[in-house]
DNA sequence: CCCCTTCTGTAAGCTGGCATACAGAACGAA
DNA sequence: TTCGTTCTGTATGCCAGCTTACAGAAGGGG
């Protein structure tokens, strides 16, 4: 239930809003990282170029700068569940996740969660801190235990100033989320519950297909109220809805696995246009 | 109605269908410009570098390097109503609007129009053809009659790469209209017809709003077609509701006119929230 | 000025999908 | 294994908003 989610978090939330810098979001027992990788200010400095060497994004900048990039910046490790940074909190760096999953999520008045994203290992999140606008406006938690590196924005913007490269590669990001979002707002508007489902599987299976022997298996695991908070729909009609196509041979349901059993059918029921529409 | 739009750029869309270049959308005889303005080939050269010297992203650009400009981008003419580049064109050029109005838009397969955006003089768009995606993926019109430089991808790319602030900028305007996307996206999940509309005229008086003897008054006109494209409702939904808020004493409306009487009340409406949230 | 198009207003009926309410199933932790 | 929790499945009433259908009003072009 969603109540739960929201339950889930708040004990966080007060905690953190008299801005409580985001090292100390895990209170100190609550950590799982093995004392032997922590310094005295309980933060990882083992092998840190090596996670960052694993970015898509960074992999391009020189040896030298990904080894100045570990003097400054800090590895955090997260709990499933666990809060990563709250709407209120203030965007002051970049965030790399080495490992786990983190969702990006909105929530309305009324507490019902939308989620904007999924990040999986080796992908940036909190990059608006780079227009310098001034707090998050986005919640992030861990979907699984995960371990993140931060690097403060100054530090950022220096390095994107002296590497071209880098600072194309920024662009590059924040284009390619603006075309998905884009796309999303386009198979929202106008289309039925049903079509958003389409799509919406339509999507997870060109992002997280995996081919398995019934068919491309969706790699992540969803709840039929993830899918809903995708789609802003609600948890009983994502199951019914999701029945219906198990029904047409469209796909096969497991717990929290969907498994696309003909892609050429999603593609036409979806309207015929792929994902990049 | 719709489907007279649609008839109305149906005739284009043919013409267009063979990856026509964008300076022949205009025929010959079509274009508003005076002919002392026009060289051999039908392109404007005169003055190219005042008009994108009012454009926010190339101001800081070098004159040396605005005049080199001149050499390689093309002006184009559109009368209002006319359509600025196709879903299916080729994305090989941004667009600077040096005057008049455009409109980004998508439509469904069933032939409703979802607007994206309103672009205003010394905007850019079109710009996604940086990420060296094939094709627009989306539909531009001229509201208004339209004044607009073309410049080249290779021209841009080449000037970003020796102009750190120039990339910057592009960097900037991609995340800011991200950030637009995100907040649109969010208002729409989950959320009543009536309160998209508050959220959408919030944002169109931060956006467009000029003050005036009644209140806060919405610059573009804007016909509730268009406000229901905007939101992705019915153009009846929203006249209807519009009148409740007229009653309640929260806009004046007129004619493709729209009056914010009071703004504390439609930020309390909507939820409380300001249209960055 | 008149005609034609676009914009706005109003109303009645229908329906997709939401709210609510249960219940069994699968999983995780102890 | 057992208990508690999360996930999934199913049914019913209800309502926001879409559809359809008209009609007057306001422009705008000739």
């Amino acid at each position: 239930m969603i109540t739960s989610r929201i339950s889930d978090i708040s004990p966080r939330l007060s905690g953190a809003r008299d801005s409580v810098p985001l090292a100390s979001v895990t209170r100190p027992g609550e950590s799982a990282m093995p004392k032997a990788d922590l310094d005295r200010r309980g933060v990882c400095v083992a092998e840190k170029h090596w996670y960052l060497k694993n970015c898509r994004l960074l992999e391009r900048l020189p040896r030298t700068e990904l080894e100045r990039l570990e003097q400054t910046c800090r590895s955090r490790q997260f709990a499933s569940g666990q809060v990563v940074y709250l709407p209120i909190d203030r965007a002051d760096a970049i965030l790399v996740l080495i490992s786990g999953q983190v969702k990006l999520c909105h929530m309305t008045p009324e507490g019902k969660e939308s989620i904007l994203a999924f990040i999986e290992p080796g992908e940036i999140f909190g990059e608006l801190c780079l227009l310098h606008v001034p707090d998050r406006d986005e919640l992030a938690i861990a979907t699984q235990a995960a371990t993140i590196v931060l690097i403060p924005r100054d530090v950022m913007q220096v390095l994107m100033e002296s590497h071209a490269e880098l600072a194309v590669g920024v662009t590059r990001l924040f284009g390619l989320r603006r075309m998905r979002l884009e796309r999303r707002l386009k198979s929202l508007l106008f289309r039925s519950n049903r079509d958003r489902l389409l799509q919406l599987l339509l999507e997870l299976a060109t992002d997280y297909g995996k081919i398995s022997g019934l068919g491309i298996e969706i790699r992540i695991r969803l709840s039929h109220q993830d899918l809903a908070s995708l789609i802003g729909s609600t948890r009983e009609t994502v199951t019914v809805t999701l029945g219906e196509l198990q029904l047409e041979g469209i796909v096969k349901l497991g717990r929290q696995k969907i498994t696309i059993c003909s892609m050429e059918r999603l593609r036409l029921a979806s309207g015929g246009m792929s994902p990049s529409d």
